[in-house]
This record gives structure tokens, sequence and C-alpha cells, in this order.
DNA sequence: GCCAACGATTTGGAATGCAATATTAGAGGG
DNA sequence: CCCTCTAATATTGCATTCCAAATCGTTGGC
């Protein structure tokens, strides 16, 4: 650490900031936004402690907005902020995470029962497309691409329940896990019976089978934690920085 | 409005902040808990707009701990803040309420079934005492102690499931209805039906079944919401305060 | 009498400054 | 050599201050 008074380091500016297209939304909104994506694209490791001038400076911004954009991300439970002694990125402990796609299984459940019944033709065909370009950057071997296509169809199947709670805890509950599937996303090996279930998945919407496609999305989840159990947890450790945490922190109650 | 210099002019000063008991908690959770029992008690009206500077000397404490506290109400989804017009206290539309309790149905269906193979004896034990005194206040028509404790056993089927992500998740979208459901719990009419449903729900954990428990939690909530839609929204506005909301404001993707 | 433009006032947004707490480095003693 | 106590430093917590945007009241024009 030679340099002290450059103020961006390694991160450039916020994205919005300059492209002032949108109406200019708040600092602390676009904070948030950043941050959150530098922890769930894992720039910031789980564990890792967050200095609040350090990071205000490399962002361009003061404390205040980052501040305000740390309690919010705390409240997303993806970082945990012990008092007086600053911001660490989540470690959620695989049984955590085990917990949190079952939420998501339930959540998927509950949502596919109801886009089963409330999805316009328009919608189902556009989850359709989404799993034949999904089909495409499989058949080339982009996981990248798939593992965006895959979020991007069950948020859409989500979406397609017409339930703003619904859509809203599965994306707050999602964000939690996003970093830990993308992992096990680069070096999954057993990659095609997600691929084949999706295909149940699609035509289970398609017939609007709410019951199937609720038990599919379901067990599709706990699929899902069978590997990412596999994949992230067997093969080396799953974090790359070193525990500073010295318990879980209660919440306020 | 003729006082303007006095402090604490309806809220008085925060509880823990005199009896430093428990480490002293930072002041935004303090007021984070606060206004957030404010609004969940309906102290603060639906609909009704939060002002900075006036809410904070209220608190006896500056704009700061406030402003991060709102930050946390928001991502809570108890207050909507609108950019450079302030925050709101929320005011879901009833289709919202529905939705939400379509949720926690979905989220107390997953919590019983694991409730049912996790719970030790002890807290089922726990529970079906917590069932008794619930009872009794049914019994006297107390009809603060009967909801408290309504909600309090759910909480523990919940707790009983061992997963902390369910249960973070259940306790945030269950404030969000919490308001709504204690002015519905008031005024109820069809009281004995609940009560009814709760003595099978406790049955299906004694005896673990878990398929059955999770059924008959599911729903319990469906008709909750049979009943909150009734009693709230059918008789009279379900909110005091002016509808000072243009329409829902979207969140930051 | 109604509406639009303008200025004063209020309110939220963000930066800065100061106090309190925690962390680290170092000296001294065992 | 290690442990403990203490002083220096760094970091967070919170209040204050400054600034920009919105709101409200007023005036002037139609």
């Amino acid at each position: 650490m030679a340099e002290k008074n450059s103020a961006e380091k390694k991160f450039g500016t916020l994205p919005i900031a300059e492209s002032n297209n949108v109406a200019r939304l708040p600092l602390t909104s676009q904070v948030a936004t950043t941050v959150r994506d530098m922890i769930v694209e894992d720039k910031l490791k789980p564990g890792e402690r967050i200095r609040e001038r350090q990071l205000a400076s490399e962002l361009n911004v003061s404390r205040t907005p980052l501040r305000e954009a740390l309690k919010i991300l705390e409240s997303e439970k993806l970082v945990e902020i012990l008092p007086n002694r600053g911001a660490v990125v989540a470690d959620p402990a695989p049984e955590d995470v085990r917990g949190m796609l079952q939420v998501i299984g339930a959540l998927e459940a509950l949502g596919g029962r109801h886009a089963a019944e409330n999805a316009t033709d328009e919608e189902i065909a556009e989850i359709r497309a989404l799993h034949y370009e999904m089909l495409a950057a499989y058949s080339r071997k982009d996981r990248l691409t798939y593992f965006k296509l895959n979020q991007k169809i069950h948020g859409s199947i989500i979406a397609a329940s017409r339930n703003a709670a619904l859509m809203e805890t599965h994306e707050q509950v999602n964000a939690r896990v996003y970093r830990i599937r993308y992992r096990s996303n680069q070096r999954n090996t057993l990659w095609h019976e997600a691929v084949d279930q999706h295909e149940e998945i699609i035509a289970a919407l398609e017939t609007r089978n709410a019951d199937r496609l609720s038990t599919l999305l379901s067990d599709h989840l706990g699929n899902t934690w069978a590997k990412v159990s596999a994949d992230d947890y067997a093969s080396g450790s799953g974090s790359s920085a070193e525990k500073l945490r010295s318990g879980d922190v209660g919440k306020e109650t």
C-alpha cells in the first residue's frame, strides 16, 4: 500500500455518475448497487473488511453515502456490521447456503404455481426463447452466459406470478447466494442434469401444470444445493479472504 | 404547530438510550428499531410523510442516524424513499398484502416441514404451552395478548426449522404485514376458526407429520388473507393518512 | 377569477469535522 | 522469549454544515 492520496485506485468512478441519463439516482443508491455488485461478483471477498474511508475515496464519494449504502447491504445480509468495528463482507457457512437455497426453492415453488396460472402466452414464449438461448450457451460451453440466462429464466418465472412481494423477496435471497452459485457454475461438472430439468420446467409452464411446475422448481433448487456443495465446498476453501469474524453477530430485535 | 424548539414533543427519548445495560447499541440501530415499531404499531400512518429534521429532533438524535435508519427501513419495505422528496410510510395495496401473505404461507410451509423433522421435544412442548396461553387469551377475549402469542407461535415453528435464512426472511416479510394483521385482529369477527386451525397445527407438529403441518400452515395463511381482506378493507379505509404517493417507486435494479 | 412565472422557504442530499472506540506498535518486566 | 501494559494511530459513530432540489406563497398577466 504505497500510495495514499490517489483517489481512484482499483475501482473507477460510479457507472451512472457520469452518464446522467436516468434522472441521476441518489448517490447512496448508486453506491449500494456498485458495492452490491462488487460483493456478488466476488470482487470483494467474503470475510473481507470494508474500510469506509478507503472504499469511499475509491468510489469518489464521501463516507456518508457509503455508510448509508452499507446499512442497506447489511439488511440484505450481504455485509455484516460489527458495532465500532466496521463492515465485513458476509461469509455464510455451507449450512446457511443450504437454507437459503431451500428458501429460494419454496419461493420458486410458489412462484411457479402462480406463474402457471397467471403468465401470459407472450411471457411463456419469452421464457421458452430464453431457454433456447441458454441451450445455445450450453452448446458453446459459454458458462457465464449460461449462468446469467439461467438466472433470468427463474426471475422471469417469478415475475410471471404477479406477486410483487415474492419478486422482491426472491431477488433478495437470490443475491445472497449469487456469488456462490456463480462460482459453482464455473466449475460444475454435472452440467447436463440442470439442462434436462429446465426442459421439463418449461414444458410444465407451457402446459400450465401448476402442481408439476411447483414441484419441479422446488426439486431443481434442491439439486442446486447438491451441485453447489459438491463443487464449491469440496474443492478447496470456498472463500479466499482470511476470516476476520468472531462469530455471527446477532440481529437487533 | 405552536412549539418549534421543544426537542421531545410526542415521542420520548429512545428506550435503550438511557438504560445502557446491553453494551449500548449504535444509535442507527436504536432509531431503526424505534421507527420500525412506530410504523408496525400504527403510530406512523401508512402514506404519512416522514420529515427528517422533525422526527430526528423528536428522537433527540441528529439527522445522520435517522437517515441511516430510514435506509434500513426502506430495504425492509416499511418506508418508501422518493428521491429528493423524502420518506413516506409504506402503504401496500390489498393485492400486495395478499401476495405477502402468500409468501409467508410458502415460508411457513417450508418451516413447518423442517420443524416437524428437526424440532426438539422441548421446543414442541414450549409451542404447545404457548398455544394454551393463547387459548387463555382467547377465552378472556384479550385480543392483544392473543395476537402476540399467535405471532410468537408461528415464529417458534419457523425457529424450530433450524434455517437461519428462513427465520430472517420470514421475520422481514412478517413485519410488512404486522400492522395490517394487528388491525384485523382487533376487529375480526370470525375468530374461532383460527383457533381450531391452530389446534390442528400443534397436533401435526407433535406427531411430526411434516406434510400435514406444511399444508396446514399454508392453508392457515390463505385463511388469514380471507380475514384480513374482509375485516380491514371492507370496513372503511384501511389507512388513516391521506395518500401522498404518486405511485410506487421502482427499485434500483 | 384562474393560471403561470417567480422568489422565499423548507426539505432532502452529501461533505466535513470532531469525539469516542478499537487497533496497533512499542517498551518494560517477568 | 513471551506477556502485559501503555501510548500512538487508525477507524468508526455521530453531529454539524453546506448545497441543491422541491415546495409553497405571491404576484402579475390573461
